[in-house]
DNA sequence: GTGAAAGCGCTAACAA
DNA sequence: TTGTTAGCGCTTTCAC
């Protein structure tokens, strides 16, 4: 009986196990935009974690809307054993509220009651200004990006790391986190008559580059550029980019922890609900060996 | 009744519907590397495509494995209504029983009875040694990929397009689809004594600049490189890469396109199992309005 | 221990 | 039209 079912290549129906179990073997991961590279490696963490858990990952780009990423969270309730939430759109009352109703855990969010991870980027804005400043710069801008929640951490913490050491920022934007972008807010930041810039993300930031670059200013010589999450390219676009490396790939991997622990409550019933994942400051310049320094810019 | 159902939030299990109707209102995309680039765009399309159809994207990663990616089908076959495979790393047979399986579209994958989006690489590589030839080389080299089907395919439309323009040509590798590998090609080329290379994709193309580069080899001017894709990132790693332009977000969403053909045999029954996107080459050149010809290379 | 039966949430095909 | 019932493919319980 049992060699019949093998040679006919039986495979036991999951949606038909999961109706009886109530697990479905699925975990839903919602994205803001698939096509941002900042998600490639977080999508890439989930998914080596959820496979090696043998749970399937169900991908979903919300395309930056707060209705498709609602709609999708209800209409996954039922078909997933829960949810991970990358950079959610949703007001604070609606993420707790979704949260109520199914597993869940959010990526660089942190409401309330909403098991998190988070990663420490406003923290590493310090990392950022004590560069730049150390670099002579005294007048700074922020170009600001559409992820209200992030970006206004992202300022608060500029804010007041440039305050009290006599600094003087800016806040440019908001701009779309594409290099496409990029070209407004470069010209918004030479208009500013600023020494240096702190750009919302690298996508943002690759974009300034390249404008900067067709306008024929000197970067970093004219102008610094601080990018951050160091993505993809941000290695290898001229100049290499000064960026805030972020732990992505460690973050998907440690939201299907702690939600493959909201799913099977262990012994340590009570364990955290927020991890805070912290940045480091990669330094490239295109000037090679040459210190920063000697030009007073990054 | 129906009020206190909606106030309730009720959603229909979608794997309860399954179990009756038969259709799941998924579809799974298994790719070899989630990390590539190069499937980021596919993926994109597929996911736009899907969600358009009201259809859910179960994206698997099937790490470049052949036994993954059978046992992913495998287990796929009875929790989704088709299934989308890009650059299968099956053989021949072990697809064409796939297909049988299970409604089926291959994307770069060319063989009798599965229904394919095959995008045209191969005479895109016409383009890319006309290009060479024209710029004066005469001697190439091939830096060959892991996707047996696919390498083939390029290094075969190479050799010949080569052969009769009394172009000599050889090839190296196999090298691993990723930037760490463009070490090993870049010395591999540099040995080899040709004057310019086509990379099997872009990924190997870039890590090759940045050995270059290191190495303080002149791209265009020592050695000319020519990549495959144009993927985020060709076009403005230094040098930008000249490359062949792959319609990779459109071989998803027509791949999605055939495969709601499949599920859903429509009027024109009988339909056409294969298509073939042509792609174009991108030139790009660090020597800005230089004509590359001047210098005899690309 | 092995085997039969009930039921998960839905849709289909039925009867009223 | 509306209301009822059987059964999709499993797991779990309960009787044997």
């Amino acid at each position: 009986v049992l060699d019949a079912a093998r040679e006919l290549g039986y495979v036991p129906s999951s949606h038909a196990r999961s109706l009886t179990t109530g697990r479905t073997g699925a975990v839903g991961v919602l994205v803001p935009d698939i096509t941002n590279p900042y998600y490639f490696e977080l999508i890439r963490g989930t998914q080596h974690q959820l496979s090696a858990l043998g749970i399937l990952q169900l991908l979903v780009d919300t395309e930056e809307s707060v209705s498709h990423e609602a709609a999708h969270l209800a209409s996954l309730r039922k078909s997933v054993d829960g949810v991970i939430l990358a950079a959610s759109r949703l007001g604070d009352d609606q993420l707790a509220e979704a949260a109520a109703q199914l597993p869940l855990v959010a990526i660089n969010r942190d409401v309330p009651g909403v098991p998190a991870v988070l990663i420490d980027t406003p923290g590493g804005m310090r990392l950022a200004v004590e560069h730049l400043a150390s670099l002579g710069h005294r007048r700074l801008a922020f170009a600001a990006g559409l992820s209200a929640w992030q970006s206004r951490q992202r300022w608060d913490a500029i804010e007041d790391h440039c305050r009290g050491r006599g600094i003087e920022v800016q806040q440019l934007g908001p701009f779309a986190p594409t290099r496409e972008a990029g070209a407004g807010a470069a010209a918004a930041v030479l208009n500013a008559g600023v020494t240096a810039c702190i750009a919302y993300n690298d996508l943002l930031a690759i974009g300034m580059l390249e404008h900067l670059h067709a306008r024929g200013v000197d970067v970093p010589r004219s102008l610094s550029v601080v990018g951050c999450d160091d993505i993809f390219g941000s290695s290898f676009c001229p100049p290499p980019l000064t960026t805030l490396t972020s732990p992505t790939e460690q973050a998907g991997r440690v939201a299907v922890k702690m939600l493959a622990e909201l799913l099977a409550p262990s012994d340590a019933e009570v364990h955290a609900k927020r991890e805070l994942l912290s940045t480091h400051l990669t330094v490239r310049s295109s000037t090679g060996e040459v210190p920063l320094v000697t030009h007073g810019r990054s």
